[in-house]
DNA sequence: ACCGATTTACTTGACATCATGAAATATTCA
DNA sequence: TGAATATTTCATGATGTCAAGTAAATCGGT
């Protein structure tokens, strides 16, 4: 409790929320230049990975599932994803990034120069720091 | 551009994309037990500090102005700001939150542990260090 | 092994919020 | 007077929730 307000603590937590800020910035910049929302640009990079039931998109999401419903629509219309039957369960729909939604996930990849960019200013040991000072901070403990 | 692909690089931007995903959870979640929505308790926030002209929450929140009508619309149907002349140009309107508001952004200060709770298990020193690390990245170079 | 009840996956519809952009109004400033 | 600024309103679309509906899988008792 004793770190509730000291200076110290409160200016980290400060350039905490500037780097959520930039962040997302850079993220929206980056899904807008190929014409898509953030949340279209999360899905699709999700996609571009591995072929997801809706369920679990909308787990990664943190949304209820009907809200990816609407998402997966207009990526679909896009020709950037497609739906398939889960031949394991028929009750399933696999949400699968196509040729082109993969291209365009990529190029999206490449462009994000959040954070890779500005570390390129970091040495190696101070960006060994870094990740573990993150690491700790996010309860992550290095195995 | 040695850095676009190496482990260590790509380990810290996951990192921060965690550290995005939670505190946006956080902020989200302290704001939802005061039925606000992260939007609302953002602008709420910063007229706890100083009342604003609308045309400067929009700056503020990088959003349009007709943006901003909307949110102070629903903060001050609930009496938590509320809109005032400006005495200086009669074509602006003054945002300030009310007493009520100020309770209000004061009690979400409080519930929001994001980055407080987790830097106490930083020693002094390695707060330093990741503060003046994140400034590097951010490039805010120490004056 | 069968069959009805429950659970699970997804979609649809209704609704609120957030976001943009264009047009309207009032006021300031050159 | 005419241009620029601050705000609002309106139309529209994306995102989010919740409740209800459909289809398919699974469970439990006989």
């Amino acid at each position: 409790m004793a770190t509730r307000t000291d200076t110290l603590t409160l200016e980290v937590v400060e350039l905490i929320g500037t780097v959520v800020a930039r962040y997302h910035e850079e993220y929206d910049r980056a899904a807008a230049e190929h014409s898509l929302t953030g949340a279209q640009a999360r899905v699709l990079g999700l996609l571009s990975l591995d072929p997801l039931p809706m369920r679990k998109i909308a787990v990664r999401l943190k949304c209820e599932p009907s809200n990816v419903t609407g998402i997966v629509d207009r990526l679909e219309t896009r020709g950037l994803v497609e739906r398939r039957p889960d031949p394991a369960d028929r009750r399933v729909k696999l949400a699968a990034a196509t040729e082109t939604g993969r291209r365009t996930a990529r190029e999206l990849r490449d462009a994000l120069d959040f954070a890779r960019e500005p570390l390129a200013g970091l040495s190696d040991a101070e960006r060994t720091v870094l990740r573990d000072l993150l690491r700790r901070m996010l309860g992550e403990e290095t195995p």
